[in-house]
RNA sequence: GCGCCCGUAGUUCAGCCCGGAUAGAACGUUGGCCUCCGGAGCCAAAGGUCACAGGUUCAAAUCCUGUCGGGCGCGCCA
């Protein structure tokens, strides 16, 4: 039980006394308390505004009633050295320092454990993100996400949820269409033949590669006439003609001209090469998924779209209109309704992600989380209307928004666009930048901010990247472990000297360390993965004030130097344990 | 036009969900600290109309309403 539940406790016990003596009504107090740390150290530990709160509807002033509060609380509590009431009727808790020293106990029994919570009571979750189209490289914006959905799936983890990670991959639809035509044309370029690439095809080097790849394999055997392959096609864009129409009768055509068999080959090597890259950058960037969900695979070889579409035609919540099939969104809070299958037969990508929603529910998950570009949020409402027309809670769908990160270099503004291909990608970012320097900064800002992210401050002026302050406390207490590992001492940890480290540096420090619990269920239950960034700070700062003021290794006093190594080994495992939950390494040398 | 997000120090941001005591931090600026375990560090100072206007409350950066400013979304696209 962490410091913070014990006190609790302890004012629940005595509201719920002061319930059964009649003088707090059942219907005033339902349980609620604030425990909250005093900003002010003259204000004790903790202090809490429940008097304040229920004052008025009991009749009665704060203060008296804090009083009568605080009469029910055990006198002899072994941690509280005091409580009093102030200023217009907060209880402020006073600590004894044993209290405290507890804590340190606890991280070094508990290590890689501590600050863990049994706050999610094995609830399974599947927490999806990323799952950008495989139609080329991540780019910075993905990069967002992946390292805000890996550090929110570490922190419900260790808050005592099963945590299942998922990458939806859409391998269907037009825009995989698009890629395979892309990489088609280039594949006819290097056979030789001369052509104008269309305005709305993927313009990037990785379609030259590609393509490189299945020339290399091939050779000419895909090769068609460029004049078969643009004949009586519809004006591009840049003719005046429209850019989707045209891209759609040149997708026909490479289909027509390659055939099923060809074209199918021509479009898996697009998206195996696309796929494995995206797969190794996020490895690479410390994100590894449990399944890696394929579109294609709610089709084939059950059919799941056609279930769900039966499903909600079952419960009468879809109709036909001008040839459409559409589905009555409007009924579970959508502002219009909303079409599932075309008048030309085809399916919508929303009932794909109708389809995989109720894939998710049947896998028996507890909680489904989408994370998805702050560009969807329209989206959010129809996909919660069908899970209710599904018979299931749309409650259990949480979609968490993550804003795009906007580029700087200096002053410039970088401009991202897959299609032109002068996107900045996640791997240049990390590259360039470190992979913990980038993950700590995504990770840094609340999701739903806008992130400005300056590489050339982020580079130059490494100062500005907290990342480096916090690693540097990390790097410091291994060094003093290296240390005492040449020389003759010998750390003994014994709870009975802890009451040494009396300094406020040293008190500061561990009041910091015991908050990591409370910190983990905080950010946990908001889904805010900044908290943590924010708190390592505060300890490591804290670290370097006291060791910047206090040597470790003294010769002089064992039994204080073995309480400074205890309070180092603690303050170096909390710290580890920050780090890795978003993703961060933590040195022992920098 | 409708919907969602954002507006806090020169700059980048916490705090807002769940109202509470003197609104915090970093960077930048200014001034100090290296016979000592890593100075990528420490100590200190200056810097605020919490966009604006009303309202609720004993108490508002926080809740409600409106206004202004910035971003995004409103397809038989994905």
């Amino acid at each position: 039980m962490t410091l913070k539940h014990h006190l609790h406790s302890l004012f629940t016990h005595a509201l719920v006394q002061l319930q059964e003596q009649g003088v707090i009504s059942k219907e005033i107090f339902q349980g609620d308390i604030q425990l909250e740390r005093a900003r002010d150290s003259r204000h004790g530990d903790f202090a809490c505004n429940i008097a304040m709160l229920l004052a008025k509807t009991v009749g009665k002033r704060p203060r008296e009633l804090a009083e009568q509060i605080i009469n029910h609380i055990p006198a002899q509590n072994e941690w509280i050295t005091k409580i009093e009431i102030a200023g217009p009727g907060f209880i402020n808790l006073f600590l004894a320092p044993h209290a405290y020293f507890q804590v340190i106990d606890n991280i070094l029994t508990d290590k890689e454990n501590y600050g863990h919570s049994q706050m999610g009571a094995e609830k399974s979750v599947m927490v999806e993100f990323v799952s950008a189209n495989p139609t080329g490289p991540l780019h910075v914006g993905h990069g967002r996400g992946a390292a805000y959905g890996d550090a929110l799936a570490n922190l419900l983890t260790v808050a005592g949820y099963r945590v299942h990670r998922e990458y939806y991959v859409n391998d269907a639809g037009r825009q995989m269409d698009i890629l395979a035509t892309s990489v088609w044309l280039r594949y006819l370029e290097l056979c030789g033949e001369t052509i104008t690439f269309p305005a709305n095809g993927y313009q990037g080097d990785y379609i030259w590669d590609i393509a490189a790849n299945l020339h290399r394999e091939h050779a000419q055997a895909l090769q068609h006439p460029v004049s078969e392959v643009f004949q009586n096609l519809p004006l591009d864009a840049p003719q005046g003609g429209d850019k989707e129409e045209y891209i759609d009768a040149l997708i026909e055509r490479c289909k027509h001209l390659l055939g099923e068999v060809a074209y199918r080959h021509v479009f898996h090597e697009g998206l195996g090469v696309i796929l494995a890259d995206i797969r190794r950058d996020l490895e690479q960037f410390g994100v590894v998924y449990d399944h890696w969900f394929s579109e294609t695979s709610l089709t084939v070889p059950e059919n799941f779209v056609q279930k769900s579409i039966k499903q909600l035609q079952a419960q009468g919540h879809l109709y036909e209109q001008e040839g459409a099939l559409w589905f009555r969104s409007t009924t579970f809070g959508d502002e219009k309704d909303r079409v599932l299958v075309r008048e030309n037969g085809q399916a919508t990508y929303f009932a794909s992600d109708i389809a995989y929603h109720l894939n998710k529910l049947e896998r028996g998950f507890n909680l489904l989380i989408n994370i998805w570009g702050a560009d969807h949020h329209g989206y959010i409402p129809r996909v919660k209307a069908a899970i209710g027309a599904l018979g299931a809670d749309p409650n259990c769908l949480t979609v968490l928004l993550v804003q795009f990160a906007t580029l700087y270099r200096g002053q410039e503004r970088l401009q991202m666009s897959t299609r032109s291909g002068e996107f900045v990608t996640l791997r240049e970012l990390r590259e360039d930048v470190g992979r913990d320097a980038a993950r700590f900064f995504y990770v840094q800002r609340k999701s739903e901010q806008h992130l400005n992210f300056d590489l050339e401050l982020a580079k130059s002026q490494s100062l500005d990247n907290p990342v480096y302050y916090i690693q540097y406390a990390h790097a410091r207490t291994s060094s003093v472990l290296r240390r005492l590992a040449d020389s003759q001492w010998i750390w003994t940890h014994s709870a009975a000297t802890l009451h040494r480290l009396e300094t406020p540096q040293e008190q500061a420090l561990i009041v910091s360390l015991s908050r990591y619990p409370e910190v983990i269920e905080s950010a946990a239950v908001a889904y805010e993965p900044h908290q943590l960034t924010y708190y390592l700070r505060d300890v490591a700062q804290h670290f370097h004030t006291c060791y910047d003021v206090h040597k470790v290794l003294i010769e002089e006093d064992e039994a204080l130097r073995n309480a400074r190594l205890s309070l180092l080994v603690a303050t170096q495992q909390v710290l580890r344990n920050g780090l890795t939950l978003i993703g961060v390494s933590a040195p022992e040398m920098m």
